[in-house]
RNA sequence: GCGGGAGUGGCCGAGUUUGGUCAAAGGCGUAGGUCUCAGAAACCUAUGGCUUAGUGCCUUCGUGGGUUCGAAUCCCACCUCCCGCACCA
């Protein structure tokens, strides 16, 4: 709506949220995490941005000294892996420009990976500010080259942790690839190869004569099981020399990752692998000799090529020995052994499963996968190692699986080894592998560390309270962190310029970059010494006002790595009086309830909906969909065309001249105070829990007892009837600023929180008194049988039956003492729920007195009120305090 | 598997902390009505079943038990669904 817009234009040229020192006013530091500008900010943005925002500007009503600032992130891989799909001629990525209103001629400049971040970030602001954001954009900044005072800080912070001692070098497994020597993560791969981690394993070196037939195993425990080795027939073997031993692989990747892992190789010759079949090779842990046997279904290209074979329990290795079915793999067969106990199946489990899943050859991959994984997980979890096991015997088999491994690994018998589960491809068309490289490590596992980060998770207030919890466990299980990567976007690791701190660990503690960063950004970099920056954390004046961060505000993906990186970080640097104090987490967007996503066609950026709808309406739906749990919250974009309409006419009733100015007050109009005093009492307590969806509630409601007060008192009272506009914008002014602002300013009300002292609840007793009278009133009158009515008696209850009661509900009776008591107190069963209805006798003749006129119009017929102790008629009996007899005639 | 969250009327969704006006807010939908040339919108009424002078009963909040005078709410067991389990923002 225009209106709406133009109402917008105005307050936002009018607003200025730059936040100063003020030591006069208690100040709230709030933050949000900042997003990474590849693309435009969308709907999930806003919902968690939008709880920062409501909840800053409630601050500010309350009259705190809010600072809400926004920087940006660019550090890291996807803007880089991008400009790789752009450069190698990727429709998706193009298609996802375009989908962001990309102009197609200026494709072309995304292939320079500074331009995402000069194209994106001004959207970013724009998104912002035509959201109402109340930001302090002075303090804005990226994360990378350009802002050298940042990467000055980070590299300031990292030499921290190094004196304390709390980087380190290690070796980690990373997946590879190794033609363009890039580590492969989900921005390096097609997607259907996403989220594909590598598996831990183990090579089991079986021995024939002096060379070693290696097998890869993710069960090194069911080594005592082992009938035969699997090699592939159709396969191509080498012989290799590995780390001076001579060792048979199959001449595919394997051996390139082999190498990967650090392992001397050096190919000898080849080998033909039907030589070596049904030789007889020995078993390193029982010296048992088995034959080496002919597959189809061994992947060459996986773990070593070779595996062994426990028909007993791995439904490949049974059924490929019933394919095979020759005298050997009938003696194979015939020497299973059964390792494990597990209930609900026989001594061969994976005989029972074949047999179950009608499995007849080891071509039926599906199945066998399904077999494979049903006795796998039930054999870790439920079965018990049998005698077999010597001094593993009688646990369960998840219990000693890692001592079993370790002892074979002591004893030389077997390397551990990492491979791919599929042998997938990276995005630059190479096989990958897993690769062994050197990294440096934050040293997260530190005990001493992890106490101090429970320390302050301790003093915390989290949002929802679950949380909580989730944290704290999150930090315990935290191990060490590889913070640095190559061919990213970022700060340059100071202790090897050729890796970059990876986008995690640059954004720890920068909140407290924040509260300096608008007054470094004149700073030469020669400046920015660490001598320099110790000085600023200590005894910067905006530092030492604004911190610590009083609330951050985030989606639950960070829960398990950005926020106890943060706590961390914080207690590493920072002194106990600047650590975070509070933090809020939602679940993601359902779109429609549908995820979010550019390729489902349903990803929604801000401005899109800005372009046509008013910032308040979008403020309103997402805090009408906020959930303050970490549920996600399903936002049902088509409700925002009647929102707009109901903001739009609000607006122009606000705006109307409503009501008539009365001399004496009566009670309806004081109910009707006491229910706008009590929203607002409420709705500071759903604010102070970012509990914005009941705020929205709230708003309804008030809009239904506004019509009730209508209703009710036929001629309202224009005081009432102002102070009702009041209340029910400034309720909602956190979630729609600019179309409040307006109303306040065109009503001349001043634009700041209402301290309410005390709420009156008898006013609302009385009008629930009359609104159970009414309705009973009518229920009687449905059911009555009479033609033509001419008459309702409402006959009040006597005083001395109202004191009897009264005396009941002090003396705090359990229900069924009250219960025991009324029946012997009237005789007769009256259900003590009755006297949640009890109203004051002097109350009930007062509002009757006052309401008469209003029963009267409203039934159409006269209406008297009589005394049960003056009443003749038999159901006078019957009436209690709080509900009196109704007669009609 | 571990950890977290959740299962409510035709649908969406509150209520669960602190058991009792809870046959269960609010919304959507549906049916009837008012208004209108008509439609849309808006407003009113109804919306588990059977009853009824303002009532009572039955069935109902994933399933099955239990505690209690009383359970959507507390306890136990089970079933189902969603999310996270890291080098990636």
């Amino acid at each position: 709506m225009d209106s709406l817009k133009k109402i917008e234009e105005k307050w936002q040229n009018i607003w200025n949220f730059e936040a100063n020192v003020d030591e006069k006013l208690k100040k709230f530091f709030i933050t949000f995490p900042i997003p990474y500008v590849n693309g435009l900010l969308h709907l999930g943005h806003a919902a968690t941005f939008c709880r920062a925002e409501f909840l800053a500007r409630y601050k500010r009503l309350k009259g705190f000294n809010v600072l809400l600032p926004q920087a940006f992130h660019t550090t890291g891989s996807p803007i880089m892996a991008a400009v790789y799909r752009l450069k190698s001629g990727d429709k998706k990525i193009v298609n996802d420009l375009l989908m962001q209103h990309v102009d197609e001629k200026e494709i072309e400049k995304f292939k320079n990976a500074n331009y995402w971040v000069d194209y994106f970030i001004p959207k970013a602001v724009e998104a912002l500010k035509k959201l109402g954001a109340s930001i302090d954009f002075r303090r804005t900044f990226i994360t990378t080259d350009p802002e050298k005072s940042f990467t000055k800080f980070v590299e300031w912070q990292y030499k921290k942790l190094a004196k304390k001692d709390l980087i380190k070098k290690g070796k980690h497994h990373v997946v590879y690839d190794l033609k363009v020597d890039k580590v492969i993560g989900d921005h390096d791969r097609p997607d259907e190869f996403v989220d594909i981690s590598y598996v831990e394993g183990y090579i089991i070196k079986f021995y024939l004569e002096d060379f070693i037939i290696p097998c890869f195993t993710l069960r090194p425990e069911t080594l005592l099981g082992v009938t035969n080795i699997w090699v592939n027939k159709d396969g191509e073997y080498l012989l290799v020399k590995v780390d001076g031993e001579k060792w048979i692989l199959p001449n595919t990747i394997v051996i390139d990752e082999i190498k990967a892992q650090e392992h001397m190789v050096e190919v000898i010759n080849k080998i033909d692998i039907k030589s070596l079949l049904y030789k007889r090779v020995k078993n390193p842990y029982t010296n048992e000799e088995v034959p080496i046997l002919p597959s189809t279904f061994v992947d060459t290209e996986i773990g070593t090529g070779i595996v062994m074979s426990v028909p007993s329990h791995a439904p490949y290795d049974y059924i490929a020995l019933i394919d095979l079915n020759d005298e050997i793999a009938k003696k194979c067969l015939q020497n299973m052994k059964s390792l494990f106990a597990l209930e609900g199946y026989s001594e061969y489990p994976a005989r029972d499963v074949v047999e179950r899943m009608k499995i007849t050859s080891q071509k039926d991959k599906e199945k066998l996968e399904k077999a494979t994984e049903e006795i796998y997980s039930k054999e870790f979890y439920y079965g018990i190692t049998k005698v077999i096991f010597g001094k593993f015997a009688g646990k369960r088999v998840c219990e000693i699986k890692d001592e079993f491994a370790n002892e074979l690994i002591k004893k030389r018998l077997a390397i551990k080894h990492c491979t791919l589960p599929i042998r997938f491809h990276s995005r630059y068309g190479n096989k990958c592998v897993v690769r062994l490289i050197d990294q440096w490590f934050i040293n997260y596992s530190n005990q001493g560390w992890k106490n101090l980060a429970l320390e302050c998770v301790e003093q915390m207030i989290f949002y929802p309270k679950e949380a909580k919890n989730e944290i704290i466990r999150a930090i315990k299980n935290m191990r060490d962190w590889a913070f640095v990567h190559k061919d990213i976007l970022g700060t340059r690791f100071f202790l090897d310029k050729e890796w970059f701190i990876e986008s995690l660990s640059d954004s720890t503690i920068y909140m407290a970059f924040y509260t300096v960063a608008h007054s470094l950004k004149n700073c030469g970099e020669e400046n920015l010494t660490e001598e320099f920056f110790d000085e600023l954390f200590s005894k910067d004046k905006e530092f030492n006002y604004w911190y610590p961060l009083d609330l951050r505000v985030s989606g639950k993906d960070l829960l398990y790595n950005h926020l106890p990186f943060m706590i961390f970080h914080h207690v590493a640097i920072f002194d106990r009086k600047h650590w975070p104090k509070a933090i809020a987490i939602n679940g993601h967007v359902l779109i429609n309830g549908e995820k979010m996503s550019k390729s489902k066609g349903n990803f929604i950026p801000i401005l899109d909906v800005l372009k046509k709808y008013s910032s308040d309406s979008l403020r309103f739906l997402l805090a009408m969909n906020s959930y303050s749990s970490l549920n996600d919250m399903n936002v049902e974009i088509g409700k925002i065309d009647k929102i707009e309409e109901e903001i739009v006419s609000w607006y122009d009733f606000c705006l109307k001249e409503f009501g008539n100015d009365l001399k004496k007050e009566r009670m309806i109009d004081k109910w009707f105070e006491t229910v706008l005093n009590k929203a607002l009492k409420e709705c500071e307590v759903f604010y102070e829990e970012l509990d914005f969806r009941n705020v929205i509630n709230k708003w309804y409601e008030l809009e239904r007892m506004f019509n009730w007060y209508l209703k009710r008192c036929k001629t309202p009272s224009k005081k009432y009837v102002e102070y009702y506009k009041k209340i029910r914008s400034l309720i909602v002014y956190p979630i729609i600023p600019h179309i409040v602002s307006e109303i306040f300013e065109k009503l001349n009300f001043e634009l700041k929180w209402i301290e309410v002292s005390k709420v009156d609840e008898n006013y609302l007793k009385v009008e629930k008194y009359m609104e159970n009278l009414i309705e009973d009133i009518k229920s009687v009158l449905k059911l009555a049988k009479i033609e033509k009515i001419e008459k309702i008696k409402i006959i009040v209850c006597s005083r001395e039956k109202a004191s009897i009661v009264k005396r009941i509900i002090e003396s705090n009776l359990s229900y069924e003492e009250a219960k025991r008591e009324l029946s012997r107190l009237f005789k007769t069963n009256i259900n003590p729920e009755i006297l949640q209805r009890f109203v004051e006798t002097e109350l009930e003749e007062v509002a009757l007195k006052e309401n008469l006129e209003f029963l009267r119009e409203e039934f159409g017929v006269e209406v008297v009120v009589e005394k049960e102790e003056e009443s003749k008629e038999e159901k006078a009996k019957k009436s209690f305090p709080g509900k009196p007899s109704i007669v009609v005639v």
